[in-house]
DNA sequence: CTGAAAGCGCTTACAG
DNA sequence: CTGAAAGCGCTTACAG
């Protein structure tokens, strides 16, 4: 693709390369249809749109259409802006000729002058395997970007080995006027990342948190029901000991539902209820699963915090002799491919994460808006039984 | 938090209000001891981070750095970026005068001004479900970004649905200047956003691209090594029949594996082998699976090319009544933790997909400090025993 | 080694 | 509805 030309343009509307200049530079001296004539030719030839996007050459402003239409720059930025304020004709007119000229804008001269960036930032403090082995983040993000990329914002996206590093990248983020807001996950029993938001200022939206205030608004869904589903579909095939393989109590969504799944078993009559907490991994759900299958009361049904441990779980009890479900049956909560492609297949506990993560970051663009937290809550989960649930063995 | 005011700064430095203004705004007519102590006083209360963290009040600039030393923005700027130009003296008076004020630069006016964004893209064009259970992007990710934060460098991610929609973000991105440099990933046959990158004029790292030229530089592994380890695995074993169930042929690596798979199973002696195309889901990997284990000549061994389709095969297999490993063998090509999750656990192509992230970003930053591509290869894939191959049932 | 000034490409009061 | 100008916070020649 060589670079277009004035030249090209000046021989394809078939006027003098100085004509062609004058209109492509400004515009003054040159009669209207001429112009129009350069303008469409500049248009076919891809013209404008190489040139502000080759990075060569000079790079076409609000400047280049301000001549080119005989108005100010004021005004062509009130027309490129949908502003109220400038005559209809002349608002079609900017608008046309910014088209043509292929014009587009300069994030970083509007980010300056607007003190808004048209970015936002996701960090996810986890490890890399856990982030790629749960479909959780992935969904959330696709979400995410449906709402934004009709804004056209952008989204700064990185992980980081703890919570600490997480802060100091919003500082950093924020500070340097990357961003205009932020999109938290995993909110932690007393999280401190929810005082150092407030005390930077920096609008965000907190995934599970209850209730918004300050400049942190909150989305989140109740884990009550869908630990009730899963605990009610046990009891109903007449399981009455169960055992909870749980990821780490820190995490407030895991501390909710740990409590849930208690009350829920002494509520719904089930005799023997334990949980296990672990760290997420394949090896600490192999390690519970062994530990809980050992205990007393054994249990009859095993359910896990996360697909990868629920897999592991059914490997362990496999391994040992068990036939799932006749002799074992297991629930995962946070369905996947993966619960769908074991063998058997195992129920689990599915959300709609990808709408939540829509709400997140309608939410977000509310807020850096209005200025005012708010609070949303989502559908909780919902159990989608499988071929890993049966009756309890006799 | 409440916002450090000159007035808290002043009483804990032991002056005026007045004095502390000065000082804080411009620090004329001050003696230096006593700039000093209120400088000292406004670092210990976080008075210049407050100010410029929180967005409110004024932004600390390197005007109010240059009239805090006497120093003009110019020598400032020399002194915070490290340049030659200016004497170690003013050079270290500016640098700790712009710690204590708590200064960061203005990621906007920087770019304005340098025409460097300081920030790189990535566009996943994969279906969120695919995205989110291959393990491989969340690692190249980690890898990339290990690399970017060392320089302060952000990262724009999004997902797409097609790849036509990842080119027109790149159009995006490029034209409105929010990057300096594109990261790609599976390079098809006969790429279009290869010739796109090139008319643009984006410097760019393809992952897979054997050779880079233009603005593109490549960062590739051979696909022929990892598929000989394979085939070399299950001829051992005593493996004659092999089928593989691969991704779509339009990736590259998919379409070279598919080549060196042929080839390779010609020349050591495979006598059947045969590769079946699929969409890379768990429904034509399980169907996959079925054709193959229906052919005249059935395989003793199954190769796949991602971890989800090997996992639905397994399934598949199991579901017929075979043995996993004593009827059937399994390879799953790219590991990740389902592969030793299930049961049983299996055996799989792995590679460094950190590292090669790490290298990606490397290559890139190096092709947008000097505009000379590179091309870089990196260690292929190795194959990792696990319980799902042994010999063929006699 | 240092200063004064122009410029990056927009937005936004302020006048008319 | 429109124009002229200042300003956002830096970098970068250009002089000395």
């Amino acid at each position: 693709m060589a670079r277009v030309t004035v030249a090209d343009v000046a021989d394809e509307a078939g006027v003098s390369r100085v004509t062609a200049s004058k209109v492509l530079r400004g515009g003054e001296g040159v009669s209207p249809s001429t112009t129009q004539r350069v303008l469409d030719a500049a248009a076919a030839l891809g013209y404008g749109r190489e040139q502000s996007a080759s990075g060569e050459g000079k790079r076409v402003t609000i400047a280049d259409i301000a001549s080119a239409v005989g108005l100010s720059k004021g005004s062509v930025s009130f027309a490129l802006n949908g502003q109220a304020g400038i005559s209809p004709e002349n608002r079609e007119k900017i608008l046309e000729t910014a088209r043509q000229l292929g014009w587009r804008p300069h994030s970083a001269a509007r980010a300056l002058s607007s003190s808004q960036s048209k970015a936002i930032g996701l960090v996810l403090a986890r490890d890399v395997d856990t982030l790629g082995s749960e479909p959780y983040f992935m969904r959330l993000i696709a979400g995410i970007e449906a709402v934004l990329s009709k804004e056209s914002i952008v989204m700064l996206f990185q992980t980081v080995p703890s919570i600490e590093a997480e802060m100091a990248v919003y500082d950093d983020w924020w500070s340097e006027r990357r961003i205009d807001g932020l999109l938290l996950n995993d909110l932690r029993v007393d999280d401190p990342r929810l005082p150092y938001l407030q005390g930077l200022g920096i609008p965000s939206v907190f995934a599970g948190l209850r209730e918004g205030s300050g400049t942190v608004s909150a989305v989140f869904h109740e884990e009550a029901p869908g630990v009730e589903e899963t605990v009610l579909h046990l009891r109903d095939l007449g399981h009455r000991s169960i055992g909870r393989v749980a990821g780490p109590a820190e995490f407030a969504h895991i501390a909710e539902r740990g409590q849930a799944f208690a009350r829920l078993c002494s509520e719904l009559g089930i005799e023997h209820y334990e949980s296990i907490e672990t760290d997420y991994s394949m090896e600490q759900g192999a390690e519970a699963t062994r530990y809980l299958l050992a205990r007393p009361e054994r249990p009859t049904a095993l359910v896990y915090d996360n697909d990868i441990m629920a897999l592991a779980g059914l490997r362990e009890a496999q391994a040992t002799g068990l036939s799932i479900p006749q002799d074992l049956s297991i629930v995962a909560w946070d369905d996947s491919l993966f619960c769908q492609a074991s063998s058997p297949s195992l129920t689990a506990v599915a959300r709609d994460i990808r709408a939540f993560g829509e709400q997140a970051a309608t939410s977000l663009l509310d807020l850096i808006r209005s200025g005012a937290p708010d609070t949303v809550r989502e559908p909780p989960g919902r159990i989608v039984a499988r071929d890993s649930t049966a009756p309890p063995p006799s």
